[in-house]
DNA sequence: ACCTGCACACTTGTTAGACAATATTCAGGA
DNA sequence: TCCTGAATATTGTCTAACAAGTGTGCAGGT
């Protein structure tokens, strides 16, 4: 009795509580700084607050929620401070997957592809791009085959979507551009031109980096978090 | 009125199981693929289920608990291949930390101090090297300022310390040649050669992760993982 | 007008007990 | 021997409740 290629999916009702919330707060139904009162959900849900309390703590350990002692938990604010730190992070978690896949010349099918649909976007559909974009990068981290590199990328990643939603209007996304620098970046690891690479990403991520913040500063977000950059790349 | 520099630590008593165990798993206590039963603890801790039940619950989101649905939940039994993916992970982060810090020569002092306690340490005495050692790492991590970073590392570090506590007899650490590697890193960021550092940091995390890979497999231990190793390195 | 202190409502932390659903174990039969 | 099925153990979830903490608003005093 062989198992089929799909695996079974057994998925608790925590499981199932949180994976929704996830999806609300990335397609901005769940803006940032939203209270979500354990009782209140508990009604909505239908489920008991037991219930929804544990899901609320795995999306806190995910960072994608923030609460203190004995205060109700809310969506995470990303200020400046923290997308600085998200995208310098990715920029060093990637920029090293990159040496190490130019050693090998290995470039990921998925990640052509991926690039691939960002290509036949029309300049005009920002919002589509997100998609195929987060898909590119993860594309890359899974090629070097390690759990633990994916999953970190993968939180990173799930932070950035937080944030997306708040500018998702905003055309603040050059398809065009962004499959150029993607293509140019493939080339390069075919090449075997690591620090080239790693080069090319570090601007793109920190382009990037730089319209997200100044999008999000300019409907004037919480400016709690200290404004002291990282390190300044030279 | 200015607040103390040492924060108030409010925790709840989750936090303070969670932390128990995570010591008892360190040190040893808590041997690999030990169950850990809801009611059995919670009467052992004189709490009620769903507190011990959210204490493993935290410990399985980091890693070192393993558990299915329905299934109770047991100490990570971390395979060959886990110890694998680990130090290459360790050493993915760490050495695009060390490229970064060579380019502004940034030699951490708690590096230099945590080194100096390692060269200070005698040959006969392995266990007393995990704790400076692991400092040392941390420190180059903290250096950056990336909250994010840190905490990768630091749940990556607390997998290793989980590998650490069945290999802890074993004399396979020798603190004089790991002085040695650990300063010529130094030396090598002051003088802002990143490749070179992030290479031998390559070596040093390579060959500490032979040595564990193989301490682990002289016990027998759970080859149930896929022996594949990761990407190579020329 | 401003600050202090207190009572109140609201929310979370924790407990107790219970039932359902699933895993595991072990005994019995083909 | 191997498979089947019941009994036990363990977890998932619920209900109800109390304790403890936070924030708010109001009264009172300076």
């Amino acid at each position: 009795m062989t198992p089929s290629s799909i695996p079974v999916t057994a998925t608790s009702i925590v499981d199932a509580i949180a994976a929704d919330l996830r999806t609300r707060m990335f397609s901005g139904e769940l803006t940032a700084d939203m209270p979500l009162t354990e009782t209140d959900m508990a009604t909505a849900y239908n489920v008991a607050r037991p219930t929804v309390k544990a899901a609320i703590e795995r999306l806190v350990a995910e960072g994608l929620l923030v609460r203190g002692l004995h205060k109700t938990a809310r969506v995470a604010a990303l200020g400046p401070a923290a997308v600085s730190d998200i995208y310098h992070s990715r920029a060093y978690l990637e920029s090293e997957i990159l040496r190490r896949l130019a050693l090998m010349r290995l470039v990921p099918a998925e990640a052509v592809a991926a690039n691939a649909e960002i290509g036949r976007l029309s300049e005009g559909t920002p919002t589509d791009l997100i998609e195929p974009d987060i898909r590119f990068h993860l594309s890359l981290i899974d090629a070097v085959g390690s759990d633990r590199m994916s999953k970190m990328y993968r939180s990173l990643m799930s932070e950035v979507r937080l944030c997306m939603n708040r500018v998702q209007s905003l055309g603040l996304l050059a398809p065009g551009l962004i499959h150029a620098e993607h293509e140019q970046i493939l080339r390069l690891i075919a090449a075997g031109k690591g620090d080239a690479a790693a080069a090319l990403l570090d601007d793109h991520l920190g382009r990037a980096r730089e319209r997200l913040i100044k999008a999000l500063g300019g409907e004037a977000g919480p400016q709690a978090d200290a404004p002291t950059d990282l390190l300044a790349r030279p």
